[in-house]
DNA sequence: TTGATTTGACCATC
DNA sequence: GATGGTCAAATCAA
């Protein structure tokens, strides 16, 4: 079992690597390109099927878009979507993926340290029993444009105050542009490759706080933490992407530099590593 | 005017 | 029946 799993993550490092070679574009085509990538993700799926992770994995998935087509969780776009009645789409968002992280809010600033580099729009919000914060509930920006059944809810811890919970639900099937993903824009540096499908921003980085050293600062974007319902909307939209991704043991928080481009086999080499420690 | 948020009501699940 | 999740009309903001 761990042999085969690391021969799976070890393929994955290779098919990256050739993937690395077919990203100029006078050397290879976008189809296969395309194939790489499925064979990649294919790869990792298998292996974190091994470790029965797949459905707490999906926040690593992001990173990677949401293209694969042998997850579990992989929905396409079903162009039947918006006929459908509103009972078929409790029944098939039953079935989504789904998994929990959380974002801290720096004490000093104020500033929130976590989003995931999507759009999303606010649909609705509720007390929840026994919780003292109320929960928000969003949906991807593109669920009406491109059928993407990506949602989210946010709600504020109730033994700490400064961490915030977030439930994803589904993986993005939409296409963000670059206009969408400000934390590229604003730093002015390079962007990675936007044409990509379902392109995400690596969730790696980190922009550390001058004030308390948390990987806040540099993100332009205030909460208010005397209000818990504004605290709510504005940590679910805020533009910028920095999160920490503790997966059962695993961590995946890895320093990302925006001057360089964001290397994908050296974070398959990092994450076989963890894999085989 | 247009897009986003709020909020009460409705529906599915347990 | 209680609760959580979603819808959609009303409202707000740019």
């Amino acid at each position: 079992m761990e042999e085969t799993l690391i021969n799976e993550l070890v393929q994955g490092m290779e098919l990256t690597m050739q993937l690395k070679n077919h990203l100029d574009p006078l050397a290879s085509s976008p189809e296969s390109c395309d194939f790489l990538i499925q064979k990649i993700l294919s790869s990792y799926d298998k292996a974190l099927s091994m470790l029965n992770l797949v459905g707490e994995l999906h926040q690593v998935a992001g990173i990677l878009g949401p293209s694969s087509q042998s997850s579990p969780g992989s929905e396409n776009f079903d162009p039947d979507l918006n006929d459908q009645c509103p009972r078929d789409v409790y029944k098939k968002r039953k079935t989504l993926p789904r998994w929990t992280e959380q974002v801290s809010v720096c004490s000093e600033t104020g500033l929130v340290t976590g989003d995931d580099g999507y759009n999303w729009r606010k649909y609705g919000q509720k007390d929840i029993l026994g919780a003292n914060f109320p929960r928000a509930y969003y949906r991807c920006t593109h669920r009406g444009t491109q059928g993407c059944l990506a949602t989210k809810q946010v709600q504020r811890s109730d033994t700490n105050p400064l961490i915030f919970e977030i439930t994803y639900r589904g993986r993005h099937t939409c296409i963000q542009t670059s206009q969408e993903i400000p934390a590229f824009a604003s730093t002015g540096k390079e962007i990675p490759n936007q044409n990509q499908r379902n392109f995400s921003p690596p969730s790696i980085w980190s922009p550390i706080c001058s004030r308390c050293s948390c990987p806040a600062e540099d993100f332009g974007y205030i909460e208010n933490l005397q209000n818990s319902d504004s605290d709510i909307t504005e940590i679910a939209s805020a533009p910028t992407s920095v999160t920490n991704s503790p997966i059962g043991n695993l961590d995946f928080s890895l320093d990302f530099d925006p001057n360089i481009p964001f290397d994908t086999s050296e974070f398959f080499s990092e994450t076989a590593e963890r894999f085989t420690h």
